[in-house]
DNA sequence: ACAAAGTGCTCTGATCTACC
DNA sequence: GGTAGATCAGAGCACTTTGT
């Protein structure tokens, strides 16, 4: 038996557990439904994009996929029950951490905020990159704030209440503006950082982030954000998820697995 | 004259559409 | 859910053109 039949017959058996039909799970996949049957049949070859794909879809590491002697490790029973939304993560969900929340949006003010390109947008990406990086980096959550899949790209979901709060705090300054002509949201601080609430390689990563990428603006941030995976494999308005990041390619990957392995 | 690069044709395999 | 036939892309090869 080839490796691909292998592979479709996993693929088969774990479609089938979950109840999902061919159909369901082409236009999950966004692909014709008899790929399906010939992905599942060995018929067709499966391409990187979606072995990863299907990998997200089912919660299951490629590495699971391709192992046909290893038992799936799959949460079947929250797929059932809760139709229509995810099951929960393999790895655990970083806890929201408002306080870090609050000293990394100063920091990055007090860093970059008075740049011209670094808008309400901007920061939302910068919040992105420094959580997501942090967390493939590290498996550990350095803010662990949640993000949307939205038009202009990942967008952290507490960030207004937490702005808004600061600003009552007076802790920042909120001042629109226009830049090359659109409407742009400014926020300036009014406060210094706590450092000590930091860790080394927190900043590391935090100053990493800073310096690829707070030249950009909003559009070039947001155009960058839409080809890491993270993102590519979450539908429009649904919460991208941490442990995606495992499955980045460069240059968004910040992981260096060779040295690990080797 | 010869080698390297460019062009176009054919074949093969992968994928999709349409149908059962 | 399965599959025959149509379609398309890419590889391989022969032939032509260009440069030395």
């Amino acid at each position: 038996m080839n490796i691909y039949k292998k592979i479709g017959l996993r693929f088969k058996e774990l479609r089938e557990k979950t109840g999902m039909s061919q159909d369901v799970l082409a236009r999950k996949m966004k692909l014709p439904r008899p790929a399906i049957s010939q992905i599942e049949s060995g018929a067709r070859k499966i391409a990187t994009d979606e072995l990863l794909m299907f990998s997200q879809i089912f919660h299951i590491p490629v590495d699971d996929l391709l192992n046909p002697g290893k038992e799936p490790e799959v949460r079947l029973h929250e797929w059932k029950k809760e139709k229509g939304t995810k099951p929960r993560m393999r790895i655990s969900v970083p806890q929201k951490n408002l306080k870090k929340f609050k000293e990394v949006l100063l920091y990055i003010l007090n860093k970059v905020g008075s740049k011209p390109n670094i808008g309400e947008t901007v920061i939302y990406k910068l919040l992105y990159f420094i959580d997501f990086d942090f967390y493939e980096k590290y498996e550990e959550q350095l803010i662990g704030a949640t993000y949307m899949k939205n038009q202009y790209g990942p967008t952290p979901i507490e960030f207004d209440k937490i702005v808004e709060q600061m600003i009552k705090k007076e802790e920042i300054e909120k001042v629109k503006s226009d830049y090359f002509n659109y409407p742009q949201t400014k926020y300036l601080p009014r406060n210094k950082p706590d450092l000590t609430k930091f860790k080394a390689n927190e900043i590391e990563v935090i100053d990493d982030v800073l310096n690829r990428l707070s030249e950009m603006n909003a559009s070039q941030i947001s155009d960058y954000s839409h080809g890491d995976v993270p993102w590519l494999t979450t539908s429009e308005g649904e919460v991208i998820e941490y442990e995606s990041v495992f499955y980045r390619t460069p240059p968004y990957s910040v992981r260096s697995y060779a040295e690990e392995n080797g």
